[in-house]
DNA sequence: CATGAATGAGAATTCATTCAT
DNA sequence: TATGAATGAATTCTCATTCAT
């Protein structure tokens, strides 16, 4: 997912570099700096993370480093934000379907294995990590991944519940909190187990699959209609 | 590797020690070294703590700091060891007594509230974020919190759950997972609220309680006998 | 040195120059620096300016300026000999009339009005701290300005006292000794008080005039005719 | 003068350094640390001076020098400010006599005189040139330098001329201006050459003398009394 | 000829850790 | 055994100056 970001950053190289259309050099060096922050940010952590290492990874000059980004600090939130954006587009997709499925059984069970899946990636492991990590540093960031992560994610989540709800195929006198159950019943467990596991934890799909169908299970027993 | 760290640091009681120091002024100051580096690396995370910051306040020299904990990492180990055996403890006894309940569902209510009070509370907050953020540096150390803590729990829960399925008051084929989605449901609102909201966070305890009733709800509904 | 300065900058003026740029873009741009730089150096010193800031502030290219200027000490140098140079003309032309003076106390009293408010100025203010806080780095420069400034100020004035001397309207055995108490007596007073007041000193007309006044009464009772 | 005033700080070191009595080795490196600085940042300003090489001259470490001083600002006025006490002292005695003078004219001579070889002390040059370099960085310490030398230098000598005005052996109706322009006729010709010649100035002692007593025969020409 | 980037070094400041007294 | 100082490296950031396009 990470190179899909900086994919979508970089121009369309041609080929072809007529002399009328330099394609911002600039730009392009931007992204490699966002690329390589991104990575070594990822890896060592806030603290542990140089502004050198950064430098060299992007094979830009640490002069240009500091003149697209005043500060460490800001290097770091843009590297953030920028995948907080990206990973909330993803999220919302994936709700939208749920209120007019045929078959709501099965397709909870999709949402929840895709879900699942989604949120368990090495790389958005890494990156909740350290948004904990530095949630002191960086309140505004923290926050800003949480109510664009988890909490626009309950918020889409609740409304299909409502109209469901409405259409009588679910009992939910308190769709938001249906929501978070559901989502928290899918992701709790490899996610708690995840974030105290050094950053190899791997979960194979079944393990996975299993979990997804087990929240499914109980969220319908609690709030299915009937 | 905790037990290496705590053995090599007990000081050697040479006996002629007399009557009137019963403690020892080595083991008060080790005590005293102790709370204050919890305080610091709590309030400063691993990076930001400094070992003057632990001296000063300690009231120690820097030498006898050294002294004690060979390393800053060591310091930091047998900090955070000491809070895990603390809280261990305290995870276990809530538990035991389910099994033997004359009425069920209170005492799931009973639990449930005590469970997201105890797991709540500001300090161990800070020490789940301490720990997230540092698993990358100590492996060792978050994977025996996550053992000794929610796996442990898991554990004793699943084994009521497992007694209580025999005496038919609940169905649980696979009683450890009962277990996590159990513990989850009650937690996982408010805790990943916690983990990113900035040090302040506050759950008043209607809210607490909403959680565990809601909790308690789902996983009947789920679980429940019949 | 200094003049050697602006000749090796003068850009060579190769003839074919479009008539309708008659002034040349290169003089133009040249121009624009230095009034950047001035701006930069007044404001943050020598130390303080920075190269990026002067050409943005000049609207040119780094290059553009390093073309026109090899060095940063060449630009500090251009600079302050533009400033003393422009300064130089104004001091001399206020002294020339005294000698032909028809009340020569009027004269001496108007003279030395205008002598404070110019010499006050806070554009000389800053120019006078900036050359002698760089009076290690740039001793030519330093030198140069104390050359064409005070020194021949005095000798103008000099030149006039033994004038007024040798007319008997003054006494004045030694007229360099006399021109420089004079200089000092009106000067000296708001002058020290500029240098240790930062940038921000400001003197109302009433406060000079009474000093200059003051000033010439004690000149004019040591070396006054009679 | 540096020297005299290291002496001061530094305790008194008589051989037998009983063991009772560590002398405060804090106390000599902090000593140690202001010679050092106050020599570096004399020499090479404020902007030029590193805290190396300020650590090196003191053979101290780098550390040291930043456990007694957080800043390289406060460092530096840690330097200003005990210079400045320093020469304040100085100052204020030599005037303090010449209301009780028996022969005015030959005091005021000797004050003259004194006076200038004072001021213009290299090392008080420097100082001098140095704040003014600074009065834009460091405000309130040129403030401090100003109030506390020339300013409360006029006012001792003010308080003097007042006094001598009203035994009627001066005439002074304004005995604060009297002051300044007296001080100014004395000091001003080397002062302002000084400021403008590198730290190299040197004048002999025929010169200021000849300056000090013409600066008083003005002085007695427009205060003194008839 | 102008622009963005590169260079390459230097500055202040901080830290964990270890001597020496 | 405890204290102040030393060590020595690391880190963020800045600057003057120079290529390359």
């Amino acid at each position: 997912m990470a190179e899909a970001v900086s994919k979508q950053d970089r121009p369309a190289r041609s080929g072809r570099q007529s002399s009328r259309e330099p394609v911002g050099r600039s730009a392009q060096k931007r992204a490699a700096i966002i690329d390589a922050a991104r990575t070594v940010f990822l890896r060592d952590g806030y603290g542990g993370a140089g502004m050198d290492q950064v430098a060299a990874l992007a094979a830009v000059s640490k002069q240009t480093v500091y003149k697209h980004f005043t500060d460490k600090k800001s290097l770091f939130t843009a590297i953030i934000t920028t995948d907080i954006a990206a990973t909330e587009a993803l999220t919302r997709d994936m709700v939208t379907a749920l209120s007019e499925s045929q078959d709501l059984k099965a397709d909870l069970h999709r949402f929840a294995r895709q879900h699942i899946v989604h949120v368990t990636q090495p790389h958005l492991i890494r990156l909740r990590r350290l948004i904990i990590a530095e949630a002191d540093r960086f309140p505004e960031l923290a926050r800003t991944w949480y109510d664009s992560g988890p909490e626009r994610g309950h918020a889409s989540l609740a409304a299909e519940i409502q109209q469901l709800a409405q259409q009588g195929r679910l009992r939910a006198p308190d769709p938001l909190l249906a929501a978070q159950h559901f989502n928290w019943l899918i992701l709790s467990i490899p996610l708690n187990q995840a974030m105290f596991h050094g950053s190899d934890t791997a979960f194979t799909t079944a393990e996975l699959d299993h979990y997804a169908d087990e929240a499914v299970r109980v969220f319908l027993a609690a709030y299915g209609a009937l």
